[in-house]
DNA sequence: TCTGGGGTCCTAGGACCC
DNA sequence: TCTGGGGTCCTAGGACCC
């Protein structure tokens, strides 16, 4: 028997946190958002999205489509708090748990299912306890691979629960939209089009696989394999983050050197705070700067050691900064630091650093007293050292 | 009154080394 | 008078996803 892969959603997950928070929001167009003239929406309930809101619409553009819309503030360590606890629920039943993003994760259930009399009980159950227990909705995708799996919980939402099998992917996923499938976006969704390529069947189905090479590059085997339904990818546990950053767009373009000094030393304080939250240095670091007309840049350096502290993040971030200052208005400023690494695990590098700060410690000290014996000052022994600071309080 | 913020992964060119 | 080639590291840019 083959995998059984569950793929659980979150349904409007900011939205439905929120309600929980203030349940007189429940049944209502709500939309999580920022609260500047520069805020987009970052989820919004079912009830707004039947107005045609959807994420990363501008709250101007939601305002309009929607009169009564409901702007709330989100609250992100609250929906972390709630994340955590789906994950952990989660993992009662299988070890094998791969988290996506904040709302969503892989399971492999291929054994956890051998003790229902029916495969789908195991996702009734997880879906009427994770309302019951936490008041969170989902959606689940069963299948026998993680693409399918994710594409099956689309499939039906809210609150849905859909089987995908390889030999129903004829009927249910080649009718589907070709943008529905991962990988094609925004940018390639054209020239897909263009060998009238429309749905994920016309993909299968494509002869001239030299045609498709020249969009997709290496991918393309696996994207085709993917059109058919089949997908190896493994389920990864527990994987750690390899980039941490900050980045905010500001209410008005700035170019004003003191001031943009002022937002990196802000964000690398708040960057600084969540490494340390974490428990991780890094040693790349970079920076993007993105201009009044959306073009941005990214610079980056690696240095010579992992760097957790806020003072040593904002010294390279101005220092990359200065190499592409200018006076085109900015409307954006983000550092982030990658290759990031638990600190235990750096505790080798860490201790040697913390040593040459002693040895340089030491080395003041001696100089200290060698100043103090010519101006004629008392050496006083290490020894002694704690009678005198007695004597002295 | 257009257009957030958090990430991951891939590609490609130049420097550098053997 | 003609200038290798392979591997790795570093940096920049871009596509994509939630």
């Amino acid at each position: 028997m083959g995998r059984v892969i569950f793929h659980i959603d979150l349904n409007a997950f900011f939205a439905n946190a929120e309600i929980l928070l203030n349940p007189s929001l429940a049944n209502k167009p709500i939309a999580v958002a920022g609260s500047t003239r520069r805020s987009v929406v970052s989820t919004c309930s079912y009830e707004a999205r039947a107005y045609g809101i959807h994420s990363a619409m501008s709250i101007q553009e939601a305002k309009k489509r929607c009169k009564d819309l409901i702007i709330v503030q989100s609250h992100h360590e609250y929906y972390e708090e709630l994340s955590n606890k789906f994950i952990s629920y989660i993992k009662k039943f299988t070890d094998n748990v791969e988290q996506v993003s904040i709302d969503e994760c892989y399971a492999n259930m291929s054994e956890a299912i051998k003790k229902y009399k029916y495969p789908l009980d195991l996702a009734w159950q997880i879906q009427k306890e994770l309302l019951q227990l936490y008041g969170l909705k989902c959606s689940i995708g069963v299948a026998p691979n993680k693409f399918l799996a994710k594409m099956a919980s689309d499939m039906k939402k809210p609150m849905g629960i859909t089987v995908l099998r390889i030999s129903e992917v004829p009927t249910k996923l080649w009718p589907l939209d070709i943008k529905e499938m991962r990988g094609i976006g925004q940018k390639t969704l054209p020239y897909v089009k263009a060998l009238g390529i429309n749905t994920i069947g016309d993909l299968a189905n494509y002869q001239d696989i030299n045609q498709l090479k020249m969009i997709f590059g290496k991918n393309t085997e696996i994207l085709l394999a993917k059109a058919h339904g089949k997908d190896n990818d493994e389920i990864i546990n527990n994987a750690v983050a390899k980039s941490m950053g900050h980045s905010v767009t500001l209410l008005e373009d700035i170019n004003d050197y003191q001031e943009i000094k002022g937002i990196f030393n802000s964000l690398s304080r708040s960057l600084a705070n969540k490494l340390h939250e974490a428990k991780m240095a890094g040693n790349i670091i970079s920076i993007t700067v993105k201009y009044y007309d959306f073009k941005s840049i990214v610079r980056s350096k690696k240095i010579d050691r992992y760097i957790y502290k806020q003072s040593d993040i904002f010294e390279h971030a101005i220092e990359l900064f200065d190499s592409v200052y200018n006076d085109i208005p900015i409307r954006l400023l983000g550092v982030s630091v990658q290759d990031i690494k638990n600190i235990d695990s750096l505790n080798i590098q860490l201790n040697i650093f913390e040593e040459n700060d002693y040895q340089n410690d030491i080395k003041m000290v001696v100089k200290q007293l060698n100043d103090q014996l010519k101006l004629g000052g008392k050496l006083v022994l290490a020894k002694d050292f704690k009678k005198v600071q007695k004597n002295e309080n």
